[in-house]
DNA sequence: CCGGGTCCTTGTTCTAGATCAAGGCAACTG
DNA sequence: CAGTTGCCTTGATCTAGAACAAGGACCCGG
């Protein structure tokens, strides 16, 4: 009956679960409640207790810095089969908040580090993620310091681009030359380390030059793929 | 024998290694090959079969990424005992190059991520390292986005002046209000995403304020901390 | 159909920091 | 010890992008 939970979980094939044989996940599963959380609902505050790590379901979620004086930077999207929280820290160091409404599969911090211990497949798959994640957090290093406004958009398009072709892949449709953005303009400025005004620039110019199309403010098509890819430069 | 490789180890309480038994060293130290490096040289190539990991003796290396046309960030530093390479990765993302000379203790990526398996609280340090090295990343995205160059100038400086009290303290000195740079400014400029002028004119001015004293390019004197302090403003 | 959100665009001005340029100061080298 | 080299400082100028400001498009509730 608790694994009756997972029966419909949509992401049982490509998160952290993954690495659990039935045993393991009707152990886990018992661990675990599902929530469900509205857009711009916030589910870790910096600063507090770090008390519960989570699968993300469904949605999507930002991970936010913010200095003492409220400059705020993005430093990190969260997506379906995402694992979010800070297992083996106090508190939490960040601000983890909902961009559209999601679902998540939270776990308390403590028993889920226990459960590691003992389910080293799950272990070692969170181990390689964690360095996924470190990589790409160093490669943003790079963008945020060293790339101009439109290469940074330009890139951005790009992985966004790429995360919407997958999640189509997934559910089967095709062609996602047309996508939409699953951010607004500020959202995208405080991933980016810019401000508003100049993304919505940089996308007017990309737009001017026919790179893009802009149809609503979401909904983008890339018109000249080796274009975008040409301004963002980058490795 | 081959444990006496060990035994004058001068991080082995401090390294992954600490995670180990006797049984365990010894067979992990079988795996292991020291090896010098000289100051500039580099350790891996982005771009290169990750074919090496290693933990570091003595020195300081740096990690670097750079775009196409040369635009260089650095993404990280290594000080003694912190573990360097990537393991699961097919490909090195990053160059590593040493600031100093430095010693490495080597180990092949492959035996060592069997290794891993098969010796899981090693596995579970090097994840627990992994997350903190994530979040100190995530740090730095907000630092390089969002911060003054004033504030960077002096978060880094309070940082590097924390490590070389810590290195003291393990080596039994004291006092390090005064302590020697790790780095050149142009490396504090690659730190930092900023030009080497802008990092000689802030620590002029840290200096011009009474804040710091400047004596040879490499000794800093601390002679306000607080005032350091307010001005690292950031979290 | 109206009023007030929220989000986006566009124009103007301003500034932090990059870029360009010129020395200064040690430390080596032959 | 004159010359070279590497690193650092300081000054002058330039510019990408921030900050400020105004208005437009869309949506929703009454």
């Amino acid at each position: 009956m608790s694994t009756e939970i997972c029966a419909d979980c949509p992401v049982r094939k490509h998160a952290l679960c993954s690495s659990l044989d039935d045993e393991g996940v009707i152990t886990f599963t018992g661990l675990c409640q599902r929530r469900c959380i509205m857009a711009g609902e916030t589910v870790m505050w910096a600063g507090d207790e770090s008390r519960i790590c989570a699968n993300l379901l469904s949605g999507v979620l930002k991970m936010v810095a913010a200095t003492a004086d409220g400059r705020e930077q993005i430093v990190g999207l969260f997506y379906p089969a995402d694992f979010v929280g800070e297992p083996y820290a106090e508190e939490h160091a960040f601000t983890v908040t909902a961009l559209t409404n999601a679902e998540l599969c939270t776990i308390q911090r403590r028993p889920f580090e226990h459960f590691l211990e003992e389910h080293s497949r799950m272990e070692n798959l969170l181990l390689q993620r964690t360095l996924r994640a470190l990589k790409e957090a160093r490669r943003r290093m790079l963008c945020l310091a060293r790339l101009s406004a439109g290469e940074k958009v330009a890139g951005l398009l790009i992985d966004m681009a790429a995360r919407a072709e997958r999640c189509a892949r997934r559910s089967g449709l095709n062609q996602p030359v047309t996508f939409d953005l699953p951010m607004t303009r500020g959202h995208m400025a405080d991933v980016l380390g810019m401000t508003i005004e100049t993304v919505s620039r940089q996308l007017t110019k990309l737009k001017g030059a026919g790179v893009l199309a802009l149809s609503g403010n979401r909904t983008v098509t890339i018109k000249d793929a080796h274009a975008l890819r040409a301004r963002a430069a980058a490795r």
